[in-house]
DNA sequence: AGCGATGATGCCACCGAGTGCAATCACGTA
DNA sequence: TACGTGATTGCACTCGGTGGCATCATCGCT
């Protein structure tokens, strides 16, 4: 397989990327990236199920490492910091390396409400699995979802410092500091 | 202003319900919904921005219920109970009495991505208006947002439960319930 | 009652996303 | 070289959504 795949994936990607930051998610048509990539339309959904995935192409695979690594915090740790333990870790495999990448896909998605739209439930299947993986630790059914839906809030909002223009900090740092923040915020007793 | 409207509107949107719960939402156009109301397919588009907005039409009263319930509360309470109250006021006022239509809804939204999609969206905006009321009461951005998300998680968590068929529970009742099991869970020292 | 303003409805043409199908092309292998 | 596989292409089609304009029912006013 993959024979003569490489190339078009990755051209229809970036060529993709390049006019939705110039000129918009809603101005610009699947026949103008396609022909931007040197080839037909009908090819472009064949490696993207729609106009929208080619934004959020190939994450599936963090999501198997933060499962992972909830599933590898010691019993003791409760389900709100093993999942924040789980998405800490991914921070430091993964995003630092795109940060540039990174800033260039939170403007494009930034600036268009459909794709705002679509990263909702790239949210949501997260939010899934590490409930799922919370679940396998022995966590009751609606407070691994609970414990899941907070960890991916305080990790998004941490990628947004992050993504500020001025930011020096580590995504992982900025998460753990955001997490102490919301603990630090509660009031822990009914 | 609405001097005919009586009809229309609502009549659009049970043959839209109507249609979705018999054959799915995908497979139903909106030349069909309009041929059931009587209607021309130019005016479902008169009403509602889009096919999916038919579902979730009018639910906005209910978030200016909240934010009004949120910065009712008491300064010394934290931001987490604070958001969650706003929630169980609403629900009283609210959900009880849609019961029935309130699980035709979830049935329909259940059987359709494209709907949950779309829930998402509400959801965030929800979270949203939760966050603001919250900052309005001193909370810092960060912390706010994490307790809005965290908020919408343990009432949508308690939702789905009230919905269940055998369910005798109130919901602001699963709502106290899910934050209780939630705290219960996590374990809230660094 | 007649009249004009307003807003709801209807009709038509158009664009673009997404799909189904069949033809074609490039490559590895026998 | 011939064959099979899988990527690519092209075409036609459906449907969601939009823009523009005509039409019609109602209201307020004279």
């Amino acid at each position: 397989m993959a024979r003569w795949e490489p190339g078009t994936f990755e051209r229809l990607r970036t060529a993709a990327l390049t006019l939705f930051d110039e000129q918009g998610f809603e101005k610009t048509t699947v026949a103008q990236i396609a022909e931007r990539a040197g080839m037909n339309r009908r090819t472009f959904f064949h490696h993207f199920a729609d106009k929208r995935e080619v934004v959020f192409a190939g994450q599936e695979q963090s999501e198997d490492l933060i499962a992972a690594e909830i599933r590898r915090q010691s019993a003791g740790t409760d389900p709100l910091h093993a999942a924040v333990a789980g998405l800490r870790a991914v921070s430091d495999q993964i995003y630092e390396q795109f940060r540039d990448g990174s800033v260039l896909l939170g403007r494009v998605i930034a600036a268009s409400p459909e794709l705002q739209e679509r990263e909702l439930v790239k949210r949501s299947t997260l939010a899934d699995r590490i409930a799922a993986a919370l679940r396998e630790r022995g966590t009751a059914e609606a407070a691994a979802t609970v414990a899941a839906w907070t960890a991916v809030a305080i990790f998004f909002v941490a990628r947004n410092q992050w993504n500020q223009p001025g930011n020096q900090r580590t995504l992982a740092d900025l998460i753990a500091t955001t997490l102490r923040d919301f603990l630090g915020a509660a009031r822990f007793a009914p």
